[in-house]
DNA sequence: GGTCAAGTTCCATTATTTGAAACTTGGTTT
DNA sequence: AAACCAAGTTTCAAATAATGGAACTTGACC
């Protein structure tokens, strides 16, 4: 029932081992993966061994490395397709990317961390995977902050302790306190801005994406840079970006993310069918 | 040892039950799972409760449904980043499609089914995931006969059958016997056409990415419709293609896929590092 | 309030996982 | 060339986790 991230036998254990190698971000050697997990030789090996013959790790015979496998691409494809926000926003996402000619991106938090599910770039061919799949930091990102002012009180409390609070830049806020208390200005102010906490010269605003009955689902983004904008630009944009938000957030309610619970309906409070 | 899809143990099992919600397509409940299962209803149950709390699956409890978590995003990044071509094949398929103007692809095979790693569209931003981790049939595509055509020979027959052969166009290959023929002249020729044998209207030419010992790593086509273009017309970028191709080669073998063998090393056959 | 289907939990049995230790392999040193 | 060493692989009795029949709960619909 506890939602542990190590806690399902077999099965966990064999993930966790598949999380460490896609962590490395590059080929590992079964020693280094050795070296830093629990369990004995014996027991790991037979775990790297099966991941392999799945598909989900695969393996360099000539440098003996591993690496996370193509089965995951595979399967990550259904995944996006069909627990993600992106198939739904894909429309409004062209619509505003057309309309204002920056760089948009659609995110939904993931265990503490933004998850970029989609993108658009103005001028170039998108980047891909590259972009989509990435995860960020909430602390120091648009999109992250403007979700976190969302997240339940309850909740709250375990995603701001999961944060780093890495100091990226002179702008990047370094306490769970400083935080709150940016949050409580997004609240009341509706949107978010990144003021170069993440990356010198580069901003942007960021809404959430939010049903009916208040629940965060994600949020949307432009970025720009110093060079060619600043906050107040930005702020201009701030209706187009929430219409966009609620267009996507009507849409997902309806086909993907009900969220009137039970009680709500017994309460007799109107269902979200069009 | 031998690679079987469900023969390793518990963690084999359980990501057959993943496999079977993606290929469902669609948020599933836990009785369509069962239905074709050959798991008993409490030891499917168990796998399903595992991989939601490993964030494999994500069930939506409003309507009691299953689908692909968002988790296999984050790790698919790392397996597209790492085992996938795609990072060291961008710059140059960003090139090929600005020369050329059309869609391009770049994949992989995976168990028998073409992968698409990346793809390029020549006017609209990119359609993302939606393409990249797309899975198509290899017997009737142009990337796949490029691929199977350099399949070794005694993995070609298992290759071979598992083509569906299913009848998609007038011009579809139905055959083991039809698509070994026309291998045959694909590795004559050096590239494949594919000639609306998937798609009415579609036509592609496709050439095989080969390392220096002819390993085959991957395919890149070139897409069009007959309304644009047609086969001799798409035969005139063959050199291009060719020249694509062969960069990425060169540079995949240098960074990733190193394919010489010890035996090779040792028979004194010159290293492949630049 | 009764009926039914769908989903969830229980627990003795059974099969799988576990991990220390022994072994193999390929490369390096004496 | 033999000895050595580190990295990877296999073995097998003990420990643990998976299994699945059956009983139970839940909520929807008479």
């Amino acid at each position: 029932m506890s939602g542990g991230p190590q806690g399902d036998g077999t099965v966990g254990k064999a993930l966790a081992v598949l999380d460490r190698v896609a962590a490395f971000g590059r080929p590992v050697r079964f020693g280094e993966l050795l070296e830093e997990s629990p369990f004995p030789k014996a027991t790991l090996y037979r775990f790297v061994q099966t991941l392999t013959s799945q598909g989900m790790l695969s393996f360099d015979p000539e440098r003996q490395t591993y690496a996370p496998g193509l089965r995951l691409v595979r399967l990550a494809h259904a995944a996006w397709d069909q627990s993600s926000l992106a198939p739904v926003a894909r429309p409004h996402l062209d619509a505003l990317s057309r309309e204002i000619g920056e760089t948009v991106h659609l995110a939904q938090l993931d265990g503490g961390s933004v998850l970029y599910v989609d993108k658009r770039n103005a001028r170039e061919p998108i980047e891909m995977f590259s972009q989509a799949g990435k995860v960020g930091p909430a602390y120091c990102t648009g999109v992250g902050k403007a979700m976190l002012a969302w997240v339940e009180p309850e909740a709250l409390d375990r995603v701001l302790s999961q944060q780093s609070y890495h100091r990226f830049t002179d702008h990047t806020l370094t306490s769970a306190r400083a935080l709150r208390a940016e949050l409580a200005r997004i609240r009341a102010r509706g949107h978010a801005f990144d003021d170069q906490e993440h990356e010198p010269g580069i901003i942007c605003i960021a809404v959430p994406i939010l049903t009916q009955q208040h629940r965060m689902l994600g949020a949307v983004s432009v970025t720009t840079s110093t060079d060619r904008g600043d906050l107040s630009g930005l702020a201009g944009l701030a209706p187009q970006l929430r219409a966009t938000a609620d267009e996507i957030a009507r849409e997902a309610q309806n086909w993907r993310f009900p969220d009137q619970t039970r009680q709500d309906l017994k309460r007799g409070e109107q269902p979200c069918r069009a």
